[in-house]
DNA sequence: CTTTGACTCTCCCCCAGGGGCGGGCTTCAG
DNA sequence: CTGAAGCCCGCCCCTGGGGGAGAGTCAAAG
């Protein structure tokens, strides 16, 4: 006979869960004292709780447990139960991975804005390539970039492989009818009512704005004064790839956004 | 103002969870009406409500949420505690892919073992591969068996790759020290105080016997007889193939056991 | 025999809500 | 204005134990 501590370290079952197991009639002691309330286990119970430990290693509840070790003499009895868990766990599984396939992507994108945090603020010309995107086009005010940028990234979910990139065809600026295109890059073709296309490649003049969108001005007037002095020609439609704003959670502060401006030459 | 039913609509939260959260100091409605008790929320309250239902997803639990909800502008902020998650993410789908690979094993099991039943009674002859086990051989009553092949068990582990082989070294029934072998079917090589090596292929006379092991001697006697009568001969070790016995869970009823008897010829 | 330290007992709170009960509140139709 | 339907309130129990309090018990040493 052992006391529950003694048979708590012969099964690894805790002292807590033996009490409860020992209320819920999962696993009774061989023995009561009446007068102290100790509990007595046996031998053979040490070996009813391997199975209860096994059955736990499963992920069992303790009303299934309780049945098994009810009313199941043999294995085949446990086909049934097994193959409902076995469902659950693959659901389970899934999820889980959808979940650590989420925060990865918000850890790696905020590890790449604080690398991109230490380079330089300065324009430059750079190549970039075409990607494919699902956007959406229209006329209207800048506010209303959030809202299509919610919608856009429910569609592409998963297949989000970049930063979102603004275009504006505009060659002057408009507050509350603008030609704005918001595109969500993906790596492959998504079902969504918004058009899958290509948005084309080419040199662009780039520069970094650190600060809200409403300052954007400031660089905008930067980067033209220095193509018009390197004596080059801009296009349109001007671009804005926002690598950081308002987040999938949480707005954060816009004097840390980072966009950066390209100017297609 | 959208009362609590219209909000848990809006925000796809169960009314009881925005009661709790109100509760928590998580999301607290715009307006409690005094007299009625009745939560108002917000427009508002619905986006911050977004950013509760996208931690929860995450698996956060309830004081994480509201440390984020009273401290975090920034995504920047939740890095350390994502990564955090993370970690854990991937220690619980090991844990669940585990469960479910053993699951696997034993539907798998009983599912050959159910059709081996609808199978022959015969003695017939069959060739056997060879195949890597962890073994122990010792001289002993068979009743110690179930011990040993515990022990196996817990050695091999995952690489487990059949059904347990008993060979018996004696040319005549010993009870109490026979010269037993107990092999544990591998993949491959395991690190164990027990002893990898290689069971050697060949020629068998086997015969499907069920029932309790104790009543084994009727069923060794049609194999031999049928030896005898095939103008064969028969050699050592014999073996006990076990398809179904006291399983890793339960005992099971001893009329069901299958076990694969096989005289090397 | 007593002390002492280790052990055990029951009881209560905690998580993150789900289910359900009895009783007030709102709102719309008659 | 009133009834009825639906909505909402707080409250309690349930999961599977962990943590801890306060009190009783066991066993070995002095």
């Amino acid at each position: 006979m052992y006391n529950i501590g003694t048979f708590s370290r012969i099964t690894g079952l805790t002292v807590k869960a033996l009490r409860l197991y020992h209320e819920r009639g999962i696993l009774e002691p061989r023995y009561v004292d009446e007068k102290s309330g100790y509990r007595y286990y046996n031998r053979e119970d040490a070996s009813r709780a391997r199975v209860v430990v096994a059955l736990k290693a499963m992920d069992c509840s303790l009303s299934e447990i309780r049945h098994v070790m009810a009313y199941c003499a043999d294995e085949s009895d446990l086909v049934g139960l097994l193959a409902i868990k076995q469902e659950a766990l693959q659901a389970e599984i899934a999820r889980l991975s959808n979940i650590s396939f989420v925060i990865d992507r918000i850890i790696n994108r905020e590890r790449e804005v604080t690398k991109m945090k230490e380079e330089g603020f300065d324009v430059e010309v750079k190549r970039v390539e075409p990607q494919l995107v699902i956007s959406h086009r229209w006329t209207g005010a800048w506010m209303e970039i959030g809202d299509v940028v919610l919608k856009l990234r429910g569609a592409a979910e998963k297949e989000i492989s970049g930063r979102i990139v603004n275009l504006c065809y505009n060659d002057e600026y408009r507050e509350l009818d603008a030609d704005i295109e918001v595109c969500m890059p993906i790596s492959k073709t998504v079902e969504s009512p918004w058009p899958c296309r290509t948005l084309e490649g080419g040199e662009f003049a780039v520069l970094l704005h650190r600060g809200p969108f409403e300052t954007l001005g400031e660089s905008y007037l930067r980067v033209f004064d220095w193509i018009e002095a390197s004596g080059r020609k801009a296009t349109l439609p001007t671009r804005q790839v926002v690598h950081k704003g308002p987040g999938p959670l949480l707005e954060g502060d816009p004097n840390n956004y980072l966009t950066e401006i390209q100017v297609p030459l």
